[in-house]
RNA sequence: GCCGGUGUGGCGAAAUGGCAGACGCAAGGGACUUAAAAUCCCUUUUCGCGAAAGCGGAGUGUGGGUUCGAGUCCCGCCACCGGCACCA
């Protein structure tokens, strides 16, 4: 193939060339050439799973990203911790494997060699020696280590931290810790042969795969994350995230304030409902009470013979009921009545209680007192079985009921008659306290992470079993590695494959091991730990290394881990801060999410649209620095765009003028470097546009507009190649600013330039180590200046100045303007307002 | 329904409250060439007047507002995308 610049030779030389030499390796404190006078700072990638397909276009948006950071902050003189690792455990490998008979170690090891050379085609300035895996025995020892350390830890009430078992003075430590097993209702998937975490699940379905997921108790591993919710919330405004994942952090925790009420049954005052409200200022407009119908209390309840046989029917059909039809909306509410009543406490009156499923058990206590006036759910439903209604709030006119203003005036609820709903919810809640009837609190939405799952290829639990109680393995005994197996398909049982390995799971003559393993989410918690002292063998991060490096300055990655991963992650991380590990209070500091590459026909990229473009090939054709470029220069990065196979061709062709601004085509495919290069010194017009140049490249990579910083290089070089002779001084400093965006190319021309003109290498030997180009303000000033001169707010002419004319000589121009004439004519000019150097308006009437 | 985001040429997009459409793609025209590729140059928001240089009007989803001046700020509405969704 025929190319415009010979980039299929020079791009993989210096890619071997970088790593050969080094030249990208960040240093830790305790290292020799570590330098504590630089900065450091923490880019970093969300890393990948290696997947079987290889590296795709929308990998690379973030990469080049990160990439371009790095290589700019390195060339500022900062020490750049800058890795790469893959999260290899998971589903997909495991499914493979059992498809082929090859083992999950095999096929990821393939995946993830093919992974590292498809990054490292790219030029990636990654820190190779730091990467890290998941599935490596080195690695996921101290992710085991990690779940001891939580398992042998509570939540401290009084001091609302994560503490050391041992601070806990109870008598049931399993009760506490925060990693704690639970028989619960969980989401098992049959057709996965695994359980799934409420954030796994999605409209009844797994999402991987969408297989149906049904509900049963099962035994499972669980992490306390509630405890923290709080500050999961609160610690959201030390990080510099966009506003809208931190909104959806907030809203998955879903915290909401309000309180509980105590209401007597009064049949048999001994039974008690607890009902959640945020709405506690509307007490006195309740008239019926709703229990949710996996309510235990319905099992205790007296009820006639009659009713009895109907809630038994009326049960099971909502147990049958999959999730998806129980919450639909548009469906009309159903429930039973129960014949039973319950007592308000606030003024005695008589509530009658039924069961309905528009009641989640699952959340507040699974009952709720029914404020038909006043709320839409408890509205239809008593539409529905005319079932009375009280208004409690005021409305100013006639809104139409249901209706729930915070700022109406409370009516017929003697206590707090006349007060705002704020008001009013502090005098009852507090009259409830006095009598025992309830209490303010906190509602959450989340709740505790499901931690284990039934699979082979994931980290087993440091966890053995005996005499039916579980025991941590000691330290000493990290990593637990899986079981060989051949045959780790499910047990078509609730019991997870590792069963099968009747050796393994035989751990001593009364103890056997944990069956379960952790889901994909643990490896991920905390690599971006690993990758601060990846090799060392005593702890999982070293203090130094640690202090120094922690914690991550720019996290970029993905929306779709806008929950789960980063929550997860912050929950780890908060966790070791607590228990003294760590020094900072988030992981993640600043995190930017890039959009998704779209396919050329604008939908999203997939085998069965048959729109996906492959990077290799890409790069066959064009360059990977064209790949790179083109990425970046598509449009924000934040934003989701459309792949253009004719817009990397401009991109290429862009590249393609910058060889040619140094080189010269001698023969066929033969280069050498072109007589136009002189040592001339630069014109003003080019001074003004090399140093407008630097600075807004320089503006533009630290605002992450990637795009404008490349039309910027593009004006540059527009400007070079329709002038005879290119002067040295330009073509260095747009090599250097080039070079990290399309760092080969830089590379390339830097070293042939630096054989004729050896000043170069007296700056750097490689284009890549060179420092940032620094520019200068007063080369950006003109003598002269245009004005756009308007009237009433529309151009009209132009004007240029000497751009030291002062305000009044610009005016006096202005209005002297002979084309301004026509505009003016008849009219009063009332004002003149001037913009120093930009632009003038007359406003006349 | 609620929360968040986005609406600018044929397309991707630019524009500290100050000349809307930089830069690139696509399209059209031209130069070079026997020819093509490659390369280079020109045109390209839209409407009206003009042979032309040019002149004038409209224009950033939509309706208002603030301002000398609004793509940008404020209020209402519409459309699309993402998330949550009987969460009491």
């Amino acid at each position: 193939m025929n190319h415009s610049y010979p980039f299929s030779e020079f791009e993989p030389r210096w890619q071997g060339h970088w790593i050969s030499s080094r030249a990208f390796h960040a240093r830790n404190p305790e290292e020799v050439d570590f330098d504590p006078k630089k900065k450091k700072r923490y880019i970093l990638d969300m890393f990948p799973y290696p997947s079987g397909d290889g590296l795709h276009v929308g990998h690379l948006v973030g990469y080049t990203a990160t990439d371009i950071l790095s290589r700019y902050y390195r060339m500022r003189g900062e020490n750049v911790l800058h890795p790469m690792g893959w999260d290899a455990f998971g589903l997909p490998a495991e499914q493979y494997a059992i498809k082929t008979g090859q083992h999950p170690r095999v096929t990821t090891e393939q995946n993830i060699n093919n992974f590292r050379r498809q990054l490292q085609t790219l030029g990636f300035s990654y820190d190779w020696e730091r990467e890290v895996n998941t599935t490596d025995p080195d690695y996921f020892r101290w992710t085991q280590w990690i779940f001891l350390q939580l398992y042998h830890a509570w939540v401290n009430p009084a001091s609302n931290k994560v503490e050391p078992i041992s601070t806990y003075h109870g008598d049931d430590v399993d009760a506490v810790r925060l990693a704690y097993i639970s028989e619960m209702p969980v989401n098992w998937c049959p057709a996965l042969g695994t359980v799934l975490a409420n954030e796994e699940v999605v409209d009844g379905k797994s999402d991987v795969g969408g297989f149906p997921v049904e509900r049963r108790p099962m035994r499972q591993w669980m992490f306390r994350i509630t405890a923290l919710a709080d500050r999961l919330i609160e610690d959201l405004e030390k990080v510099a995230w966009p506003e809208s994942i931190k909104q959806l952090q907030r809203n998955w925790i879903g915290r909401s304030e309000g309180a509980e009420v105590i209401f007597t049954i009064k049949e048999n005052p001994s039974q008690k409902i607890t009902v959640f409200t945020t709405r506690v200022d509307t007490l006195y407009g309740t008239t019926y009470l709703v229990l949710a119908p996996e309510h235990p209390l319905l099992d205790q309840l007296q009820l006639s013979p009659a009713i009895k046989e109907n809630l038994k029917t009326y049960r099971e059909g909502c147990s049958t009921k999959k999730d998806l039809e129980r919450t639909d909306l548009a469906k009309t509410k159903t429930g039973i009545p129960l014949g039973v009543e319950a007592i308000n406490p606030i003024n005695g009156e008589t509530l009658p209680i039924w069961v309905a499923d528009y009641v989640l058990m699952h959340y507040g206590t699974g009952a709720v007192m029914a404020v038909p006036a006043h709320d839409e759910r408890d509205y239809e439903f008593a539409q529905q079985f005319q079932l009375p209604l009280r208004v409690v709030i005021e409305a100013d006119s006639e809104l139409a009921l249901p209706f729930s203003l915070t700022e109406g005036k409370a009516i017929n609820s003697p206590l707090v008659n006349g007060l705002a709903a704020a008001e009013a919810k502090a005098i009852i809640i507090k009259w409830l306290e006095a009598h025992g009837w309830g209490r303010g609190v906190m509602q959450y939405k989340l709740r505790d992470w499901l931690f284990s799952r039934q699979r082979y290829w994931g980290e087993p639990f440091p966890i053995v079993w005996e005499e039916g109680k579980h025991r941590a393995l000691s330290l000493e005994e990290l990593p637990v590695r899986p079981p060989e197996m051949e045959d780790f398909r499910p047990t078509g049982t609730a019991e997870p494959p590792l069963a099968k390995a009747k050796e393994w799971v035989r751990y001593s003559e009364n103890a056997t091991r944990e069956l379960n393993t952790m889901p994909q989410w643990a490896g991920s918690c905390w690599y971006y730990l690993r990758f601060c002292d990846p090799h060392n063998r005593q702890h999982f991060i070293g203090k130094e290394a640690e202090a120094y490096w922690q914690n991550v300055d720019l996290y970029v990655g993905g929306t779709e881990h806008a929950v789960l991963h980063l929550l997860y992650a912050r929950f780890w991380h908060k966790a070791l801060f607590d228990l003294g590990c760590l020094t900072t209070v988030e992981p993640f500091q600043r995190l930017v999410n890039q959009g998704m590459i779209l396919g050329s026909d604008g939908q999203k990229m997939s085998k069965s649209r048959g729109n996906v473009v492959n990077p290799s090939e890409v790069i066959k054709q064009y360059g990977a620095d064209a790949v790179r470029l083109f990425e970046m220069f598509m449009g924000p990065l934040e934003h989701s765009k459309p792949w253009s196979t004719t817009g990397v061709e401009g991109i290429y062709r862009f590249l393609a003028r910058i060889w040619r601004l140094a080189m010269k085509e001698q023969g066929p495919g033969e280069w050498s470097l072109s007589e136009n290069v002189t040592e001339t010194p630069l014109t003003s017009a080019q001074q003004k546009t090399v140093h407008a140049t630097i600075k807004k490249v320089t503006k533009d990579i630290e605002a992450l507009s990637f795009n404008t910083a490349i039309a910027q290089m593009m004006i540059f070089v527009n400007e070079f190649t329709s002038a005879k002779l290119c002067p040295l001084e330009a073509l260095q400093i747009l090599l250097q600013l080039l070079s990290p965006f399309a760092p080969h190319l830089a590379e390339e021309l830097w070293s042939s330039l630096a054989e004729k003109f050896p000043s170069l290498k007296t700056v750097a030997v490689l284009a890549s180590q060179a420092p940032w180009p620094i520019w200068q303000e007063e080369y950006l000033c003109f003598e002269e200046v245009t004005y756009a001169v308007q009237v009433n707010g529309k151009v009209r002419t132009r004007l240029t100045l000497p751009s030291t004319a002062s305000k009044e000589a610009v005016e006096k121009a202005a209005l002297a303007e002979p084309a301004l004439l026509s505009h003016l004519e008849n009219k009063k000019i009332e004002k003149v307002i001037i913009v120093p150097g930009r632009l003038v308006n007359i406003v006349a009437s």
